[in-house]
DNA sequence: TTGTGCTTGGTGACATTATCACCAAAGTTG
DNA sequence: CAACTTTGGTGATAATGTCACCAAGCACAA
């Protein structure tokens, strides 16, 4: 599936990748080059849905650079991200999850062009069953994932959405002192309505937290947005 | 840990117990003996706490008899049931999850009084490595609870509380006719407030679909609730 | 028995968030 | 330029959460 829209790539990254990944760096020699032989070196455009309603991939991808938003559509038509995927981490277990119930409806985005190996799903048996650090990979990866949806459900069920909001801002700055992106996107980050945040964002604005542009939330108080966040948590 | 809290059994269970599980009944007879020979039946009294915070467990559980409640208790003091753990399934990946991120706040609570067989982690490790079939109970297992926590957090960010109520209500009763609960455990079951919980069983019995006493909930037309939760799905 | 304390549930006032129905300004495309 | 889309603003109302408090039912000890 994926393959075929994707471009394969022919270059030295085919054969060291692995040892991008901090988790698979202790991978025994034999190990490496089953994962390096066995696996291919995709391309996938941005905006492009890598897995998701009806839409099963036949590969687990190793994420090279880019990054993958995996997001709800519920069937009222109300959207929310789950969590993001970047470089240096791994699809297998969404890829996993929906393929084992592919009645479901998240999705994988592409949200930025993705460079990605694509390791079939015969292959990565055998590597959980040969290599005892690449279990702990896995596992690894499923627990921070589990932990993570657990404090997901404690946020969206209990956190004020103000707060929420400044968190949500100060992450997709990544450092940053603008984050570049809509209301209604913002809308979708939390699972709420677009008036919903625009009402907030009103309100950090008129405190002098932030300035707004069209598309764009520049920060001119991150530090209120920081103590916001940091009281409730 | 647990061994010290549970009481060794030494019946045919010990030998048998395997084959309770479904999804390990397509087992080999030598991995069968190893997780017999290698693990231990306890019993664990009702109510107490299997691991949580400050009480990382020894053993990955697997449940032969009785529930064990999953919950979060958040930093200020709200809380909600995540999932609960029934007979023949395993605790394996909650125990995992919490093991590598112990900082966290989810409780295992034995709901019932429990039985279940106590696999020390290295033979998990070892049967993982060995068995294909136990590869497939163990990844289902955790795919499973990963798109149950996607729908749990949909449900949380965009289910109106009447049907989630009437939803929880049918699941609890588990086919009687009435469900032995407070409106307080109610709340923890939905992440919400005792007062919103009061107020729409009140509802409820206006419109003649329950009966209400203390700490029971009888009910008079079920259809009604069950339309009432399949209209929104 | 009574008194005391705890559990369970009820209620009103108010705050927060969601929903709906619009509108207006800024960009985009023909 | 005109038509259209995207983005954001606003008011009214509904749903849910929070807080403070009360009352009835129950447990249990003096």
């Amino acid at each position: 599936m994926l393959e075929q829209r994707g471009t394969l790539i022919t270059n030295d990254l085919a054969t060291d990748w692995v040892e991008r990944f901090p988790g698979l760096a202790r991978l025994d020699a034999g190990t490496k080059a089953l994962l390096t032989d066995r696996s291919a070196i995709i391309t996938v455009p941005e905006m492009s849905m890598i897995f998701g309603p009806g839409h099963s991939p036949e590969n687990m991808l190793f994420l090279l650079d880019g990054t993958v938003r995996v997001q709800q559509i519920s069937d009222t038509g109300h959207e929310i991200v789950l969590y993001r995927i970047y470089a240096g981490q791994s699809c297998v277990l969404t890829t996993a999850c929906l393929l084992a119930y592919d009645d479901y409806s998240a999705a994988g985005l592409a949200e930025t062009a993705v460079k990605a190996a694509a390791v079939p799903r015969v292959v990565f048996d055998d590597l959980v069953a040969q290599s005892k650090p690449f279990r702990d990979f896995v596992f690894a990866a499923f627990s921070k994932r589990i932990t993570d949806l657990f404090r997901m459900v404690d946020e969206v069920a209990f956190q004020r959405i103000d707060v929420r909001l400044a968190q949500k801002l100060i992450d997709l700055s990544d450092g940053g002192a603008a984050v570049q992106t809509t209301h209604q996107k913002l809308s979708v980050e939390l699972g709420t309505a677009r008036e919903v945040i625009s009402r907030h964002l009103q309100e950090f604005q008129r405190r002098g937290w932030i300035e707004q542009a069209r598309g764009v939330v520049r920060f001119r108080d991150q530090g209120a947005l920081e103590r916001l966040v940091g009281l409730e948590t």
